[in-house]
DNA sequence: AAGCTTGCTAAACAATCGTTTAGTTAGCTA
DNA sequence: TAGCTAACTAAACGATTGTTTAGCAAGCTT
């Protein structure tokens, strides 16, 4: 019974997502048909249209569930973390973690911008701004040196956050050494790592 | 005489490099099409072709010009400046200016990533390359304070500029604010503007 | 067993893409 | 004036795009 529930139903909606976001994070919005995001959930692509209505659907799909996956491993970061510039080591590691490594979700995200898809930038832009007000709060709370602004200072951190997919390899070591350097830009030292 | 030779060979290239230019800029390259640039530059799409070889063949003459402005804006405003922190600003601004007000072409650079076309992707990079070793042998003449990495400052430094496009606008106050608080991300102080 | 719903396939749809082709015009040369 | 070339235009090319349609098989319901 719950067998047949499992099979009947059986819940393609994740798969495409995982593929359309796979793609996404990949190739970019435009250069990812809807026949790629098919093929890889290993279905037709008329079958794409039984769980979603059309391509910008399914972007914003990925999308929504993209900043979830950040927000979602930033709030696990944070747990039980007290001390502020703690707190941001811990944001800046899993936002880091989250783009580099583990989800495509997350690296839609940073790969497609808001403008690339003038029909649903205000959309796109309304899930971005859910991620970046949980950083605002964040850095609310850091001392930042003198003559920082906390406004600049956050879009900055975002940038350089974002732009790192651009030259990072996954060889060159450990993500302590970035995490600390963009600490830094704060003027908070790197050495408080016993946080873990 | 010299008129009929302007009028004859009456260089539309250019035009037509402009016109990719602020496609591409905006739009991004998959979501601009040949008949977008012809229309733009006044002509027929058959009489791009007559100019430039393929879509591809026009992104790399854009690109490769773009960075030729903004090394070209650099060195313009490094000119005559000899305390490393003072060229490190102007740089900055250099940067900011090209890639916010100025050229298309420059924001080119910054829209449209290598990895976007797999087919020209180490060419593209290449020309990236050429503008961030002038900014790298730049950073090298600073003085960072303890502990900082070079080559990670600069790329936070880069990647903090090139996303500065997704959320500046224009309306909001000059660039000086931005510039400072980008510098003071290397513990440089924001007062030294003397140097104009 | 009959009928309905869910989830799909195979095939086609019109539109749009980068690009090509054939023909035309204007100016230069001889 | 005749011919040549540079610089186009108008129209079409095949391929690919997002999307739709018609049909079918399997399970659920009654």
């Amino acid at each position: 019974m719950a067998a047949t529930i499992a099979k009947r139903q059986a819940n393609r909606l994740p798969a495409l997502l995982d593929a359309a976001a796979a793609h996404f994070a990949e190739r970019g919005y435009h250069a990812t048909t809807m026949r790629d995001i098919a093929q890889e959930a290993g279905v037709t692509p008329g079958a794409v249209y039984f769980h979603v209505p059309t391509k910008q659907a399914l972007l914003l799909a990925v999308y929504a569930q993209g900043v979830d996956r950040i927000i979602g491993r930033f709030e696990k970061a944070l747990e039980g973390q007290r001390d502020p510039n703690i707190r941001l080591r811990c944001a800046i590691m899993a936002h880091l973690e989250a783009i580099l490594d583990a989800s495509a979700y997350a690296r839609v995200i940073v790969r497609v911008l808001p403008e690339d898809i003038p029909e649903a930038t205000n959309e796109l832009k309304l899930q971005r701004e859910r991620y970046e007000s949980r950083l605002r709060s964040l850095l609310a709370e850091v001392d930042l040196p003198a003559g920082r602004d906390p406004k600049l200072a956050r879009l900055m951190l975002i940038g350089a956050l974002n732009w790192t997919p651009v030259w990072y390899r996954k060889s060159a070591g450990s993500l302590d050494g970035i995490v600390n350097e963009y600490l830094a830009s704060f003027g908070l030292s790197p050495t408080p790592l016993a946080g873990k």
